[in-house]
DNA sequence: GTGCCGCCGCGGTTACATCA
DNA sequence: TTGATGTAACCGCGGCGGCA
């Protein structure tokens, strides 16, 4: 490619085109790089103004980008002559079509991420309002109970009484109990068994999703 | 095995074009 | 007119293959 063609299909990368200038670089250190100087109005050549692809080569490139979007030496050449381009400017177009790609995958990847995020979020809402009902519903059976063995009642055991001094002391050796679990006005009461106490009185920790059928 | 060279892809950047 | 966004071209770097 001669100089006169060079300026025809690439007007920048004429020496003239050019300024040497001091740039800070990813590491924070002063790098001399080459960078086009800025063209003032009116000075821009025709060249310079039809830097952009027509339709009809950007339609080709996608076509080709879509069928595969590596470029091996002979493809690339093969386009460039099909589009009357450089092999250097269909180079350059495939670069910056694959890194707008990537861009547009990370982007629908980051969407996707966040609903699911958002999911779980809103899963986690749920849930601790579910614990919060739970510890209140734990209450009000503890004060119940405090009540019962306040009045000298014993609490039922399977039909069977057996006495006891304090609550804090009570043990219960239960046949399975019923209860109605009475969460929501317009929920259907559910019947369910309290599982075995333990020695302090209450169920033991791992059993108390079972009491509330969780 | 090694050093050099050319080519290529990538991430980042710049300048210009276009549009609201 | 201006700021935001898109695009073509570039830079610097690293990886890889061919060659002496």
């Amino acid at each position: 490619m001669d100089h006169v063609e060079e300026k025809m299909l690439f007007p920048y990368a004429v020496s003239n085109y050019y300024n040497q200038v001091q740039v800070q670089v990813q590491n924070g250190e002063q790098k001399t790089r080459r960078r086009r100087k800025k063209v003032k109005e009116g000075e821009l050549s025709a060249e310079l103004k039809k830097r952009r692809l027509n339709d009809e080569q950007v339609k080709f490139l996608e076509m080709s980008f879509k069928k595969e979007r590596k470029l091996e030496t002979g493809r690339k050449v093969g386009l460039a002559t099909e589009l009357g381009l450089d092999p250097k400017q269909v180079a350059v177009w495939f670069q910056n079509r694959r890194a707008r790609h990537k861009s547009k995958q990370l982007e629908e990847e980051y969407t996707k991420l966040k609903s699911a995020h958002d999911s779980v979020v809103v899963e986690k809402c749920h849930l601790e309002n579910e614990v919060m009902k739970l510890k209140e519903r734990l209450c009000e059976v503890e004060e119940e109970m405090k009540k019962l063995s306040m009045n000298g009642n014993t609490v039922p055991s399977g039909g069977n009484s057996s006495p006891s001094s304090s609550f804090s002391t009570i043990t219960y050796h239960p046949q399975p109990q019923l209860l109605v679990k009475e969460f929501g006005a317009e929920a259907e009461p559910e019947i369910f068994y309290v599982p075995e106490y333990s020695e302090y009185g209450y169920p033991n920790f791992l059993d108390w999703g079972s009491v509330y059928g969780i």
